[in-house]
DNA sequence: ATCATATTTGACAAATTTGTTAAACAAAAA
DNA sequence: TTTTTGTTTAACAAATTTGTCAAATATGAT
């Protein structure tokens, strides 16, 4: 028995290749060929690591769940002001977004086909500490009065939506990717001005 | 030569389902045979009347873009007070939401695999008035301060978001099906909040 | 070097999906 | 009725895609 790999470069190879197909080009109906072609490898060894397409493409949305959720965890439960968090997530999703435009478009098309969640305990309990800070900062007169909900849709919207539509935004506009980047950059202040009253 | 056609119910059926498929239920990679089954005709059909599978998608997507580009320029071009189209806005997106779930986030899949664009010329004409009665607007102090693109940003974002992350939202936070659309009906009001300043 | 194990490849089989064709069927016109 | 036209069906062919298997190759340990 193994327990142990001389060499998984081709494993990893095809993963990140796939996470690029996926997340980086939006080619979410990729065959093994296409993955396989663009990872430089045989197609057989996809089903050598993976036993499956199924499983590939399983193995990549999980993992895309967790990093997303770890990476939210751990600006929601740091020491920072409210404020500050969600400044702070905003670059990291601007960030993310850069490398990986089409990611949360994934996410919703892989839900819309019925796929369960990871780590819901974990959800949850962000969701607690969020409800709890929002509370505070509503009070504070930092936020306008609303549900909490109503809050978060917001955000979420403000931030992802621009990043997801890019394809469709630019091209009805009419902006080339340098115009582009230079509207994200700004939207992080617009974003916070929308969000915050003060 | 035949310009008429006695009964063209099978062609509207099969079309009217494939639009239920792709926007109503989010099941962008139906194969023809599910389309068919769904309409409860044979397979074939969709060969006789639309020539191709990619014939019909390319049908659907074409219609849907252009009733929807119709449906805001007559809005836009109305005389109604910029804030009040706005108002109109937000109620025939979540109208059209309601019954197709799905559309905005198809358009967005189509474009990203490379989607040329419909009545380009009508998209301009529509957000060149746009510019200016937001121009007007922004003196009167109704908006922040800002540039257009992105207050149409923030606009698409607040309203096309939920809808579009609808199933993720929802399993997310725990919503059933009746307080999800309480929400939605909550948010007109929220987004104008969150848009316009007074 | 030999052996055992891990990795990679090509050839093949199976399944899925699409498109074509010829024939059956229905309905209106001649 | 016969003819013509339009519609629907079943059977077939072609293309695409996935998964399996045995053989070939490489790599490290003995």
């Amino acid at each position: 028995m193994s327990t142990e790999r001389k060499d998984e470069a081709t494993e990893v190879q095809i993963k990140n290749t796939a996470k690029r197909l996926f997340f980086g080009e939006g080619k979410f109906n990729a065959t093994t060929q296409e993955i396989a072609d663009a990872a430089g490898v045989n197609r057989t060894l996809i089903n050598y690591y993976f036993r499956s397409r199924d499983k590939l493409f399983d193995l990549v949305f999980k993992d895309a769940q967790e990093y997303e959720q770890k990476r939210t965890e751990s600006i929601m439960f740091s020491e920072l002001p409210f404020k500050a968090k969600i400044e702070e997530f905003i670059d990291e999703s601007f960030l993310m977004a850069k490398e990986y435009p089409y990611m949360e478009l994934y996410m919703v098309t892989q839900f819309n086909q019925g796929c369960y969640f990871k780590d819901e305990e974990g959800m949850d309990r962000m969701l607690k500490k969020f409800y709890e800070e929002f509370e505070v900062a509503m009070e504070e007169g930092l936020i306008l009065k609303m549900e909490p909900i109503q809050f978060i849709i917001n955000m979420i919207s403000l931030i992802s939506f621009p990043v997801a539509m890019r394809p469709l935004f630019q091209k009805t506009m009419h902006l080339d990717d340098k115009e582009y980047e230079r509207i994200l950059t700004d939207r992080k202040q617009i974003i916070m001005d929308t969000l915050f009253c003060k």
